[in-house]
DNA sequence: GTCTATATTGAGATAGAC
DNA sequence: GTCTATCTCAATATAGAC
């Protein structure tokens, strides 16, 4: 089977230039990455990325699509466990440092481009996607409450927002080595968030 | 005195201009919005704005510089206050919410831009400031593990990025409508970091 | 799949009149 | 302090040869 016509066939040149473009949306931001940038750093002139691409947009756009698609599937497979609410925020943590480690710099652009790319239409998906993953963790954190497990005066959904938000800027600075290393990180966090700083109990 | 001939002079349809950028920048991004664009919004021609500032960049650098010397301007004036460091951190953390309430416009565009600015020799103070303002918080952590307030199992650089992260990037998505309003979150948000949100100590 | 060559547009910025 | 008019450049993207 030869490479299909649309968007999305995935040679593997392609694949090795989608990386190169994350790398330098990353590093630099998006806008201020050029195509010529792009294509510099692939070896070819910027006129051959667009035997590849349509855009420069549809090469973030693929990027963070799949990305969200991924860790939303991960976090499904997770709930789908039926461990209680306690152990599944657990695994949810775990999941996102760990996606961290895998890929830092697909995760660097959803970060830091998210206001941007949300006031295009082609990107209408960045709200579906995330409505779909504050449901999900909002609800883990109510089952948590009802079992007992965590603290009724908290507000779940402000708490997801927090929590979400620490995690994934961490980007910015974490540089795991790996998936070990990820783990750490993880517990490190749980540890704070589930037990708090304070040395007697609040 | 009539206004200074250098930056900074500080006019009010100088500061009307500043503000009507940092909304743009923040809903839009810097590189999104055009000169053109801050131009419509002040309602005068874009080649009138070189009137008032050099250029693009530099409304963006009055803006955060000018933010970030406010913000630990007020940290250093809570650590002068002598408090436990508990309470110091509460206030710290008090005042990081409370300046989101206060200019959340600004604050977005240093969230959502740091990375871009900070590959600009002329925003070399990013790093500084953000250097000595880690010092000043990893230090309160640090002498709240001596005080036995804190947890001595903590990670105080790691413990300040993450409480970091999490205040700053909700000006994201959180609108407080006032000082009031920032001080409910502020206060969950210490609930949370400092006690846990575990029922039972873990 | 890449190159050559180039179209096209839109951006930041400037000079001088009013 | 703003407008008129415009410069200049850099960026995305295209068409067709190889």
């Amino acid at each position: 089977m030869s490479t299909a016509g649309a968007v999305r066939a995935g040679s593997e040149r392609r694949d090795e230039i989608l990386a190169i473009a994350a790398q330098l949306f990353a590093e630099r931001g998006f806008a201020a990455t050029t195509v010529r940038e792009i294509a510099d750093a692939a070896g070819i002139l910027s006129g051959s990325l667009y035997h590849h691409f349509d855009s420069k947009e549809s090469m973030a756009d693929e990027l963070v699509h799949e990305l969200l698609e991924r860790v939303l599937a991960d976090y499904r497979a997770a709930l789908a466990r039926g461990d209680d609410a306690e152990t599944t925020l657990r695994e949810l943590v775990r999941i996102a440092f760990g996606t961290i480690a895998s890929e830092p710099a697909t995760v660097a652009v959803m970060v830091n481009e998210w206001n941007l790319f949300a006031q295009f239409a082609r990107f209408g998906y960045l709200q579906k996607i995330e409505e779909d993953t504050e449901h999900l963790w909002v609800g883990v954190i109510e089952r948590g409450i009802e079992e007992g497990a965590f603290r009724v005066d908290l507000d779940p959904r402000m708490l997801y927002r927090l929590l979400r938000d620490a995690i994934w800027v961490s980007v910015r600075w974490y540089r795991p080595s790996g998936r070990d290393n990820a783990e750490q990180i993880a517990d490190a966090y749980l540890s704070v968030v589930l037990g708090g700083i304070a040395r007697n109990g609040s």
